[in-house]
DNA sequence: GGAAACTAGGAAAACGATTGCCGTCACGGT
DNA sequence: ACCGTGACGGCAATCGTTTTCCTAGTTTCC
């Protein structure tokens, strides 16, 4: 299709309208004091001429670029996407524009991307991605403000926003205790992981709180659907008794659940489950669908870019940010009313 | 952190190094003849002053903006990334940083994106989503070159990068009868989903060239492990024998894989099984892992990433390109030598 | 020794848009 | 008739970089 039709300049457009360069552009954007008539006039040269504004050469001007980088460390997945949408859909919001960078878990792509963030003159940067620990912050003094999304910055000064991971524990110990569970067992990912210690830690704190404690110390594993077949295998062997499950991710608790048909244990009748994530696959496919905490990611990233924008504006908020998460409950935990 | 410190500009350079702007502009570029002497005085002013050219006030001078923009048409989903990540990857080594728009599906935002792109001055634009059916083009006589990845542009002319699902089809089934099978049942997505039209049309053509066909008419219901399972049970009711099933998606394999052994039938020594899309959740957690077709996504968008690079150099590949798929071979459809 | 040929680097004009400052015109009041 | 005052728009500087053209020096060669 007519691919070569040039940009058309403000110069055209007042050209076509009859007037100099400056007056177009009052006319265009609002200013200066100019007769209506030739605001119309104007506006209806451009428009014929489908003139956009360079944003570069505004820019230069302005000295802003109304963009964004977003950063992710380790290669994108199921995690960082809803973070970057939100992101994505707040700085939109706030008509800017954002620059995807996929680092790659590689530190030398990760400062080469900064570097053309850096030259592009971003106003701002989003680092995102799934780590097990805090990382180390992307690079020091910078000349724009930085947000750490989902993971979080080793340096407590740098503003993160992350996931309340205990927090949504207790609520996942909460709901099985609001629906009447007593015994429950914790069946999680790896204990080098720090959200699985996290989770662990607050819910066996929560139970705590009204007295009780998990069946058997939490089991930890892997985040996969086999590892909690296995993982109920161990539990059944060792005869304990309990009456419900709280899984560190959905894909465990999927794994459970077969695990636990298998064995003649119902769902929710015998054992109640809950999962981690709210990951619609798992939460859908599994038989009964699967009640789950939602770290309500998209949120997160809504969040995150909301404290860039205003650490743009000129109001940081340094420090790390818990986000809430939110209980989902299906029929998992809950035995339908018929 | 030293939030504060402007950008140096070539100005400030050049002071640093007691030469005239133009000259640190060539010292730095390599360009004019200068005394080598000189040209290492300004790199070193530039480097202790942390300069980075201002790539807006640089495209302004070259036209070029060494920037991309891509669109998704619908949110941005799990076939959405890969196709995102191969074009960023192959854009990012051609030195190009892309901009990401979320278009939701919705025509109102995508318009306002193409805008804002435009604004931006970017380079070209890749189109990309799911859909059933071919999409209309995103906007028609765009002074900038356009791809469509993963998607297709109802319009012949534009060039648009899409999977060969009827040659991963094929390969399903060329692979099933390589394993001895001969009657082959086909279950799937919905009819009025084009990719399930296309994948039964090109199974069972390839099917016809052995004189073979399916067992029975092809099963179109949903993509979910759920309509897996009742599949399956529609198939045994029928009483039709078969020895493999070639499943539309990964997550009606699954859920077929379910259902078969439920009913006493052993994956894949009864019945071999493939998938399709070779999502690494399903296929791993399938007992046993599963065959599937992978439709090698990232590749694909690196492919449609290098046509737009070529096309920005003034080389377009208009037209429909298929990116071929190719079979992955695990244990639902060879049984293990042990 | 003087003209031609280089060399190194400066000055200034782009690129596209914004904006502060001025000039000009028309009108009204005195 | 003269001045003051708005209203309207043009001019030119500015943002940061690249690039073209030019001017001093310095060689080189006859």
């Amino acid at each position: 299709m007519g691919k070569l039709e040039r940009h058309a300049t403000i110069s055209d457009v007042a050209a076509l309208a009859g007037v100099s360069v400056g007056t177009a552009s009052k006319a265009l954007n609002g200013r200066g004091s100019l007769r209506e008539e030739t605001r119309v006039r104007v506006r209806e040269a451009a428009r014929q001429l489908g003139f956009e504004a360079n944003a570069g050469a505004r820019s230069l001007h302005s000295g802003r670029t109304y963009t964004v980088g977003m950063i992710t460390t380790d290669t994108i997945g199921r995690f960082s996407i809803p973070v970057l949408m939100g992101a994505e859909d707040a700085l939109g919001a706030g008509e800017m524009s954002v620059f995807l960078c996929d680092g790659r878990d590689d530190p030398i792509r990760e400062q080469y991307y900064v570097r053309t963030l850096l030259s592009r003159r971003v106003d701002g940067m989003i680092v995102t991605g799934r780590r097990t620990e805090a990382r180390a912050p992307i690079s020091a003094n910078l000349p724009v403000p930085v947000v750490y999304a989902f993971i979080s910055s080793a340096d407590p000064q740098d503003c993160s926003v992350v996931p309340d991971e205990a927090g949504g524990a207790r609520k996942a110990v909460e709901h099985l205790l609001a629906v009447g569970r007593t015994r429950i067992a914790h069946i999680t990912g790896p204990e080098h992981h720090n959200s699985a210690r996290v989770r662990a830690a607050a819910a066996t704190e929560r139970l705590g709180e009204d007295g009780l404690s998990l069946v058997a110390p939490p089991l930890f594993g892997g985040w996969s659907e086999v590892w909690g077949r296995q993982a109920v295998g161990i539990l059944l062997a060792g005869r304990t008794e309990f009456d419900a499950v709280f899984c560190g991710s959905d894909q465990i608790a999927r794994g459970v659940c077969d695990a636990l048909r298998a064995a003649g244990r119902r769902v929710p009748q015998d054992v109640a489950l809950i999962g981690f994530d709210n990951w619609d696959v798992m939460t859908e496919a599994c038989q009964p669908p699967l009640t789950s905490i939602d770290l309500d990611l998209e949120g997160l990233g809504r969040s995150a870019a909301e404290m860039l924008l205003a650490a743009i504006n000129g109001s940081p908020s340094p420090g790390r940010h818990a986000h809430p998460c939110r209980l989902v409950v299906r029929e998992s935990t809950t035995v339908p009313l018929t």
